[in-house]
DNA sequence: TGCGTAAATGAGAATCATTCTTATTTTCAT
DNA sequence: ATGAAAATAAGAATGATTCTCATTTACGCA
């Protein structure tokens, strides 16, 4: 898909009843541009790289607003700190696989899984809000890399 | 099960090649006996409460080689703290159902999950270590309580 | 187009869970 | 019983995130 253009974002984010400030334009550009998972901390180096100086509490206060209107995904690795991605539009749900190794993150999405959690839910009268599933392990690249042989 | 006794935990430690300190045992013994979640806040308050003055330093590095060790499993249910209950043996794995207004959590075990897991990974080249799946969302007690009539 | 107000921001202090440091104490093999 | 290696206590340090409050900005309305 071409790259949003400001004006794609100005309305984006009031289309969500958010204010429109350069701050927020900046991070949704960052956000939609790269394809990647970034922490709060890499959002605010990156930005202040290309000239954008945000502060790291609007950096929070605003992926808190994003994420409130789904426009961004907030996704726990379970290492301590949050990571951002952008939310491809409605029903973008997928599941993520872990490297432990190098940290590459692979998406994935199952509809059999998503269909037994729902199972589970009605069997137990549960009403379900969101879920988050991480699968940790060694990815193929890794794997490659651990069986070469050495070299000599 | 009957309650494990000190000799029990003691051995149990042992076993699993960590030194037998009484504050271990303590920690241990509240795990296996009380069937909950607990945070490190809460075990430290805890085990002051029945006279074993742990230090939080402490709590944080048995816990660290009681997972290790698979004897505690290490839970991050997204809120910023840690949870950690005892392990029951061999293939004890299950996931969690976390209601988000009481805060209950409910365990359960799907196979059909478990095993489109593996198929996911093997599609990918990738092999798991491990995996967390957590549903959130609104408990049965909870949904009664939302539709009750008001007492007027 | 300019204004006023409510909302957003910046800077750094505060918070909270967790980890680290160092002196002291304890475990356990011998 | 003894001593070396490991564990602990206490509190300082850390790191991600949130809060405070003075200042700035967005934008509906005149």
């Amino acid at each position: 898909m071409p790259k949003a253009t400001n004006q794609d974002l100005k309305k984006m984010l009031r289309d969500h009843e958010l204010k429109a400030t350069s701050q927020r334009i900046a991070l949704l550009k960052l956000l939609n541009n790269t394809y990647k998972h970034f922490d709060a901390e890499e959002l605010y180096l990156e930005l202040h790289k290309r000239q954008k100086n945000v502060s790291r509490a609007t950096i929070y206060r605003s992926l808190e607003a994003l994420v409130d209107q789904e426009l961004v995904n907030k996704l726990d690795f379970g290492d301590g700190r949050m990571r951002y991605e952008c939310s491809r539009g409605g029903d973008d749900h997928h599941d993520h696989l872990i490297c432990e190794q190098c940290g590459k993150i692979v998406e994935f999405l199952n509809i059999e899984i998503e269909a037994q959690q729902l199972a589970v839910c009605e069997e137990n009268g549960f009403l379900p809000t969101t879920h988050t599933m991480y699968i940790f392990g060694i990815c193929a690249d890794c794997r490659n890399l651990e069986s070469e042989p050495e070299i000599g």
